[in-house]
DNA sequence: GCGCAATCATACTA
DNA sequence: CTAGTATGATTGCG
């Protein structure tokens, strides 16, 4: 018998439920009824902005510790969502090799309808109630599946727990009957890989991988020696490569790269100046191996005044403008630190492997080996400050604050989280004198960035240091979710713009545009 | 209404 | 050090 004093059991780990957000009742998403059933690329983007912005705001205010749940019941609940008609094939505005960090993202963007089992289907179509077909699967790993290939992959059917957690035979039910189904129609199906985030071995991120089919099935035992049902998908044909860009960024960010690299030019482009090398690549033309004529490669120097107390949170009104290195708001001015405190991302310069390569049309670019979360510090725009009476007129390495830019929202909506909606912090720069930044003789990776109208990077202006003369500095910060291997763009803004109509106008660059996205102005610089 | 699910972020354990 | 696990709140669906 035990006779010994029973011990309560102390909890590990407790979990305060949310304190509950009352968003303004007055708030209007915006988005209409039918753009909520089927969406375009803006409404996407702007979604997925939309959820990420609320969500950095909820962990810069140290809300709670979990913040992805919170973030997406405020915008489910207020209608920022987009594709929630449960479709068969593609969704419109998410393309493939579009990354996320969440289940939430894929639910408010309508690419995988369901919060946590791995299968979507649909039951109900043209109002007519049929047999289940399945719509979308996210792979996860949990199963065994053998998901390496980027042309096929095994997908184990889920179920095969009782309530009680422990294992039994899958049943051929819900997700598993829908898979079923759809091997017998033979519908697409989106998949969704789901692999580790490089950067946090605890995350995952999951790269969206275009249609497969469900070309055969079968049933096997175990590892628990129960029953499970195994669906093997066939990528379908002419897609453009989605997993596939992954697994090759996975290849450089695993092993280095080495000289064996198609196209390899150089190990590092600035020489030892950053703390992690800079890879030059020429995969339009293996044989050419002619590196960036006419440039020295120089990082921006460090002011360094020693400061006595750090003023930083109130120099950023009343919160760090940085949650874990990423960026939560664009402001006016940010403000780091000198020294002493963490505040310092701007400062810290280089963290993300980057390759300047040969771009088909553009000369060369600018690219990341890994996948990049938005808000991320992607690196300065060193070079020459100069005045205006110094620039010269061939220069096509200048960064200038004075161009006309795409106005563009990217911070939260204080309404959403019940904060006063009259002080939203200002996304609007207003800088006391023209920012003039040469790159030609001189420059870090920031002079490779290439120009496009539909950018996946925005600059923000940053002061370090107590000493409020120091000069303004160019950060570049990403504005989007960025896949591996992606080039990395921002708008270069127009120098002139004419009004030709009522609300119409003319952008004016010097420079015919390439980036060949839908909403071209057609020149800048 | 109940039960289930290939979640999420984190503390703890080995 | 890190890889693995346990944890409780959570939500759409049948």
């Amino acid at each position: 018998m035990d006779n010994s004093t029973p011990i309560e059991a102390t909890p590990l780990r407790t979990i305060k439920p949310h304190p509950t957000i009352i968003p303004s009742p007055i708030f209007d998403s915006g988005i209409i009824e039918a753009e909520r059933e089927s969406g375009n690329q803006d409404l996407v983007d702007s979604v997925l902005m939309r959820f990420d912005a609320v969500r950095r705001r909820l962990l810069q205010i140290n809300y709670a510790k979990d913040v992805v749940i919170p973030a997406s019941t405020i915008c489910k609940n207020q209608g920022i969502k987009t594709n929630t008609k449960k479709r068969i094939g593609e969704v419109p505005g998410v393309q493939v090799g579009d990354i996320f960090y969440n289940w939430s993202e894929m639910y408010l963007v309508g690419l995988h309808l369901q919060t946590m089992a791995g299968i979507d289907y649909l039951r109900v179509e043209n109002g007519v109630v049929g047999s289940p077909v399945s719509t979308s699967v996210v792979t996860s790993g949990h199963y065994n599946d053998k998901t390496e290939d980027v042309n096929s992959l095994i997908y184990t059917g889920h179920g095969g727990k009782d309530k009680n957690g422990q294992p039994r035979d899958q049943k051929l039910e819900r997700g598993n009957l829908a898979l079923v189904e759809s091997n017998k129609i033979g519908n697409e199906v989106r998949v969704i890989r789901g692999k580790e985030d490089p950067d946090d071995k605890n995350k995952k991120i999951y790269i969206y991988d275009g249609l497969y089919f469900v070309s055969e099935l079968w049933k096997e035992k175990g590892n628990t020696g129960c029953e499970e049902f195994k669906f093997g998908l066939m990528r379908k044909q002419g897609q453009p490569e989605g997993f596939e860009i992954w697994k090759s960024a996975e290849n450089l960010w695993k092993h280095g790269l080495s000289n064996s690299r198609k196209g390899f030019i150089l190990e590092d482009l600035s020489y030892g100046k950053e703390a992690i090398p800079v890879t030059l690549v020429n995969e339009v033309d293996e044989n050419d191996k002619s590196t960036p004529p006419g440039f020295e490669y120089v990082i921006s120097e460090n002011n360094s005044n020693p400061m006595l107390d750090c003023v930083c949170v109130q120099r950023n009104e009343g919160k760090l403008p940085y949650h874990n290195n990423i960026l939560v708001c664009r402001k006016p001015m940010v403000y780091e630190c000198d020294f002493s405190c963490k505040n310092r991302v701007l400062q810290s310069g280089l963290k993300i492997q980057m390759e300047v390569f040969k771009t088909s049309n553009c000369g060369w670019g600018l690219r990341s080996w890994k996948p990049i979360r938005a808000g991320t510090f992607i690196c300065e725009f060193s070079g020459v400050n100069k005045k205006k009476e110094e620039v010269e007129e061939d220069d096509d390495y200048l960064f200038d604050s004075s161009r006309i830019y795409n106005r563009f929202k990217w911070n939260y909506e204080p309404e959403l989280l019940g904060e006063d909606a009259w002080k939203p912090v200002s996304e609007v720069f207003n800088l006391q004198s023209q920012v003039l930044i040469s790159a030609k003789d001189s420059g870090n990776v920031g002079r490779f960035l290439n120009h496009s109208c539909s950018p996946n990077v925005f600059w923000q202006p940053t002061k370090c240091g107590i000493n409020s003369e120091s000069h303004v500095r160019i950060g570049f910060f990403a504005m989007k979710h960025i896949p591996p291997l992606t080039e990395l763009t921002y708008d270069y803004g127009v120098s002139s713009v004419e009004k030709i109509g009522e609300d119409e106008r003319l952008f004016k660059g010097k420079k015919n545009c390439l980036c060949g996205s839908m909403k071209c102005r057609g020149s800048f610089g």
